[in-house]
DNA sequence: TTATAATATCTGAATATGTGAATAAAGTAA
DNA sequence: TTACTTTATTCACATATTCAGATATTATAA
């Protein structure tokens, strides 16, 4: 595989992380603040094990990241380059 | 589900259209020129049926339309909407 | 009609993804 | 220690996706 495919492929593995309907309503409130878990969770009514494995997908893609403060842990956007592009898509 | 939900899951069906590094190769070539299903499937080196299936594919998205001229089919870009956000995607 | 070229569809197998209840792990505080 | 809160992981199951060979369809031309 050449290098032209190899970037394609990690373009896909960004877009693919973000095509969830789920993934992209957890990226909206972090476009806003950084949020932990539980009040994704409750705002977005989702169980709390799926909130969890969608943001370990976008963690896993370098989406996001996590800071623990305590026994929560602060998710936030953690992709500049991304963030205009995020934007894009959510927006209205 | 509310409106804004139905809106994320469209978005999201269309970023999961455009997830994958083959999808993305096609589409580099069609923002270029027009092309039929032969010289795409030449010049990726990718059997013709996956080809027309991730064209198809592409298609139900609304991202890409073919027309017919005799026994070929060119397919083009179909989405002035999602020609810029394309271009961003593929570019280097 | 027959032959040929281009494209689409079918098929089955492998792999990946999504879900949410249940459980585990990590941190805090009494 | 024990109790509690927050988050992660496991589990079993269902569904979706991907692939490429084989076959079918469509259109043209001889």
């Amino acid at each position: 595989m050449n290098q032209e495919e190899k970037e394609f492929e990690k373009r896909a593995a960004v877009l693919k992380a973000l095509a969830h309907p789920v993934r992209l309503r957890i990226l909206k409130e972090l476009c806003v603040n950084k949020t932990n878990v539980t009040s994704l969770y409750t705002k977005l009514d989702v169980p709390q094990s799926t909130i969890s494995r969608h943001l370990l997908i976008l963690k896993n893609a370098g989406i996001v990241s996590g800071k623990r403060h305590g026994v929560e842990i602060d998710y936030s956007l953690d992709c500049q380059k991304l963030e205009h592009f995020i934007k894009m898509i959510i927006q209205d």
